[in-house]
RNA sequence: GGAGGAAUACCCAAGCGGCCAACGGGGGCAGACUGUAAAUCUGCUGGCUUCGGCCUUCGGUGGUUCGAAUCCACCUUCCUCCA
């Protein structure tokens, strides 16, 4: 005999009690708790919107989404060993090559059992965008589903997966030239100036960017010099959704606690692994400075200035643990915005198990 | 054994009679996020609160004072120097 689960839509079902922890929900997470606590039936959406869903003729894809060290490649190969899954990496900083100890890239076994697509794109003295993950994502998707699989997206970059699902609003790409010139006025004049500036020109910007946000205001300057219009205006619509519909799975330890020590053992394990000599050879490279992209990322940032004699190793071990701890959590916070996910512990056998089955019956549809 | 110095919230640390539940910083928690996002930024961070306050805190115990984290005495622990 089918299961009920096995008849319906995913969304339908009732989802157990989300894994965050009660005393520590913020009040997204109250409401999401509150949207999917066991008993308040997920269709009390309006009817129209299931149906909706039920006739989408969109092709699937799945976001595994999660914060860092959350398990969520080892589930991934897990995935794609039993379905037709390929992989899409939705990562800021495994795009880049040479960047492996730090990023926690997955190793060369892994990546033959689960290839992954949008990984070693562009050297780390090179820029990537949202924009760029959209365009590179995009044509991976169709990629996958014309070779009859299911893009199965993973990640921890939540800008690229709203990115992505929502798209962007049509404004111009980052100009280095705009940018150092802000930069040096900035310099001159400081950013509360160029807020100040902002305000002349683009009131509604200015009330949403705070005055100590220097890299929003720089964007938003940028966007009015190249343009000759004001962010504001340009910002209000967003491009075309995605030609996907979505299963979304929050992949997330249930306990914090438990993400903190396993952040900890891992860049325990990179330092060991040899993550200063990795960043050695990156600072020898032509081109390379501590200010690029590439070289603020986490862990990255803080070896690089270890190995410049800002700190001893003891100090790098906290100071990287504690940087990757709040990119976790900040990574947690987009994530609790994201409604229509399913939050699964990959830990945990049993929702690991249930995520099986919220797939299966998903690309089933 | 002798002479100095220090003990402050989870950690570092300022304060040296009232304006102190106690500057900063770190950590933590919560949040924001449209082409840098592993970025950048914001708020909170002793407890309780009917939001007016109330209660408990600055190594310990006593004391001085209208009033003590701040002054005094003793005790405990730690550091430096001399033996």
């Amino acid at each position: 005999m089918r299961r009920r689960h096995d008849l319906c839509a995913p969304w339908m079902f009732t989802d157990p009690a989300p894994s965050v922890p009660e005393h520590r929900r913020g009040d997204k997470a109250r409401r999401r708790a509150a949207y999917f606590a066991p008993g308040a039936a997920v269709n009390c959406e309006p009817r129209s919107a299931i149906r909706n869903r039920m006739h989408d003729q969109r092709p699937p894809a799945i976001f595994l989404m999660g914060p860092t060290a959350s398990g969520k490649t080892a589930f991934a190969v897990e995935l794609v060993q039993r379905w037709p899954l390929e992989i899409v990496s939705v990562d800021s900083a495994l795009v880049y090559r040479g960047m492996d100890i730090g990023t926690a890239k997955p190793d060369a076994e892994t990546l033959h059992l689960a290839p992954h697509r949008l990984i070693d794109l562009c050297a780390p003295t090179q820029a990537y965008s949202a924009a760029d993950f959209c365009r590179d994502a995009l044509s991976a998707m169709h990629e996958i589903r014309a070779d009859g699989r299911i893009p199965l997206l993973i990640g921890g970059t939540s800008m690229y997966f709203r990115a992505l699902q929502h798209g962007l609003s049509d404004l111009p790409e980052a100009d280095p030239a705009v940018r150092g010139r802000l930069e040096a006025e900035a310099k001159a004049l400081g950013w509360t100036a160029m807020h100040k500036r902002l305000q002349a020109s683009d009131p509604l910007a200015a009330a949403r960017i705070h005055p100590n946000d220097p890299q929003r205001i720089q964007r938003a300057l940028e966007v009015i010099e190249l343009t000759g219009r004001s962010l504001s205006e340009q910002q209000g619509r967003r491009q075309k959704p995605l030609g996907f519909r979505i299963l979304k799975i929050a992949a997330c330890p249930a306990d914090r606690a438990v993400l903190h020590q396993r952040i900890e053992a891992r860049f325990a394990l990179m330092l060991h692994a040899g993550l200063c000599d990795e960043v050695r050879g990156l600072m020898a490279q032509p081109g390379m400075h501590a200010e690029l992209p590439s070289m603020r990322a986490v862990g990255y940032r803080q070896t690089w200035q270890h190995l410049q004699g800002a700190f001893d190793r003891r100090e790098l071990l906290d100071r990287g643990v504690f940087a990757t701890r709040q990119l976790a959590k900040r990574q947690i916070t987009w994530l609790r915005s994201e409604f229509d996910a399913f939050w699964r512990d990959p830990g945990d056998a049993a929702a690991r198990t249930d995520a099986l089955r919220l797939i299966s019956s998903f690309c089933a549809m």
